[in-house]
DNA sequence: AAGAAATTTAAACGCTTGTTTAAAATTAGT
DNA sequence: ACTAATTTTAAACAAGCGTTTAAATTTCTT
């Protein structure tokens, strides 16, 4: 196994786990030291202080978080094959991290912590392309007319949503762990079919 | 002005107001009795414990929350235009109330803080005969036969999620708060006709 | 093997936390 | 007006917080 963690990694890691599972607010130095085997001092004798170590974990999962999935945007395929191939990773690359969505919108809800380096991420996104091939695709007609935020926004909440929803829906429905998974696989076809739908304009043959 | 408010009535608002704003580990005791304009002591002395005010005003935001806008399905209506008017006012409620999904969503995802008392909110839900009403559509062919809880999550991630994910959508896409509630206003267009041409089986004339 | 550098530890620092106490101030009852 | 009950206050409590210190241990260099 690859037990060869490095002290420095060794923090950062659990850092990550606990950070995501309680929020920066919600734990402490000491518990993230014990999460990696370590005492306390170490955490600050690596990160010199708990808001460094968090906005490194930040920032690395929100690059994550933004770029996990973009990458298709650079292959050759149709735009809507692109569009389905995202929805489809998007939701496998969220089953392997249901609370990052929720942990980024959280904590930048209250930016106050620390200022994150955002920069780059945008212009790593930009970078695939994507958003000249929907502007353009827009021009041809292919995609509805709207403004990329709004587009993001329609996207997005149907990915993410599900994920950060699902304490809230397991109860109001009752449902177990398996049976809530069920329901996001379903969920995912929905979203895409739907999506499709409402941004692809049909071909109009006359 | 309405300046009656009791003791009791000024810290419950000022908790809400700092709960839902910094989250129950985000903010302290003596926070909230300063923004009620009080000694600290006086927080207890009413509700005898941080985790029990917090317990108040997650309760009565979640029924806010879960309440607001279903009463509409009591209506007669058609289902379509009930879908349209909940639509509507859940954007209504979330402008005046943006931070409340965020808030829920988060204080929920780490559920040990205390338990809650949901119930009775689904069964408030269930009165309004909404569920009878999809559940009816859907045998009748009017809607898109889909479970419930999938129907929920359309809805909801369309409605939740743009305000939910403001802060990192603005900086994204360097909006400021004006831009961004004119997206809201668009995204409210958009996801209403996505949601209903999706849902709705289109009537076949033959 | 010896000494220097890096790593790890236990202990302590000052400060803030949620909560409690006991006295002061106000209100209510008769 | 006097007493009792209620409300408000300032002060204190132990416990936990992030961080620092200085000594112990390990690792590296020669």
């Amino acid at each position: 196994m690859s037990k060869e963690l490095s002290t420095e990694e060794k923090i950062r890691e659990a850092a990550k786990n606990v950070f995501i599972a309680k929020g920066f607010d919600g734990c402490t130095s000491r518990e993230i030291a014990k999460a990696a085997g370590m005492n306390v001092a170490l955490v600050n004798y690596y990160f010199c202080s708990k808001k460094q170590l968090f906005k490194l974990v930040f920032e690395a999962a929100l690059e994550d978080f933004m770029l996990s999935t973009v990458e298709v945007f650079k292959k050759d395929l149709s735009l809507e094959s692109k569009m389905r191939i995202f929805i489809e990773r998007e939701f496998e690359f969220l089953i392997l991290h249901p609370d990052i969505p929720r942990f980024i919108l959280s904590e930048l809800s209250r930016g106050d912590k620390c200022e994150f380096d955002h920069a780059g991420i945008l212009d790593k996104i930009a970078d695939t392309g994507v958003f000249e091939e929907l502007l353009d695709a827009q021009e041809k007609g292919i995609i509805r007319k709207v403004d990329l935020t709004n587009l993001m926004l329609l996207i997005m909440s149907n990915c993410h949503y599900p994920f950060m929803a699902k304490p809230l829906m397991k109860y109001l429905n009752g449902l177990s762990e398996e049976e809530y998974q069920e329901r996001l696989m379903l969920q995912k076809q929905y979203v895409t079919e739907m999506l499709i739908g409402y941004l692809f304009i049909p071909k109009t043959n006359n």
